[in-house]
DNA sequence: CTGATATCAGGTGGACTGACATGA
DNA sequence: CTCATGTCAGTCAACCTGATATCA
């Protein structure tokens, strides 16, 4: 066990770096037994809460950079999650919405996800859980720049 | 200000990882300003706290892999602020050595970063920054897998 | 032999940038 | 004209894998 330098282990930038490497692993692996990946979950999720949208409105709710939902849509179609249909109001917008295959294919990803927080805050009491889920909040709705 | 949608916004493993891209951007734009990445300050401040040390042991420390400790040790002796000598008492192995000119760079990363970790958490009290590192500490050592 | 070290070539997912055509 | 939208090509830092050579 090698110590971590004290320039580092005291910056809460680090420690924020540090640990999101560890939460993206635990999702990806996580995620990777169900054949999806991350712009996919957030996008499904999306989806179930709003309706069907464009894809425009779809990479402002999940934070997508317009480019990368063009890429993440096709793959969600490929594997029969959303349907992509013209939009009859407007020439050029898509409109993506879920399918049945891609509401189970959420609810899958939601049990997923659910352990992979367990595991993530595993050493942290509920009440920390709580205070640590409420700070990142209000940290991440500070520096949301939409 | 478009909403996030409700699954996103109440799991630690997304909050975590939307802070720790701004703070990347946050720390990237820094320290581009004195023409360094975060890898550098990685290894300067594990020089400066623990002294020459070889390659591999640099990487153990700052939790970099041991190719990318190669390139970024070639840009640190490219920008003299280390000196890369052959450890006498080992033929293979490196002594990798902070300079004057890279304790000066540290001194002005130190400054840059700094002021980051105040914008980054500029919503926070005192206390609740005090609690945040706290608990982002204790789940960065329970992950830490050296 | 094993184990540590240094190096190189290459690949990955996620985030981003710029360009472009099209339609409101 | 501007603005929004969809698409494509390509870049990027950080992280990771595998292979190779050298040395204790």
């Amino acid at each position: 066990m090698d110590p971590i330098p004290e320039r580092l282990a005291v910056k809460p930038s680090w420690l924020i770096t540090q640990l999101a490497m560890h939460a993206r692993r635990l999702v990806f692996d996580g995620f990777a037994a169900t054949g999806a990946r991350g712009y996919h979950y957030r996008i499904l999720a999306a989806l179930h809460e709003f309706g069907p949208a464009s894809q425009a409105q779809l990479g402002r709710w999940c934070r997508i950079d317009r480019s990368d939902v063009v890429a993440a849509v096709n793959e969600l179609v490929e594997l029969g999650h959303v349907d992509r249909t013209p939009d009859p109001d407007h020439g050029r917008r898509n409109r993506v919405s879920l399918t049945d295959a891609g509401r189970e294919q959420l609810a899958r990803m939601d049990v997923v996800l659910d352990r992979v927080q367990a595991e993530l805050l595993e050493p942290l009491s509920v009440q920390e859980r709580k205070t640590l889920t409420d700070l990142l909040s209000r940290l991440v709705a500070h520096h949301d720049p939409t």
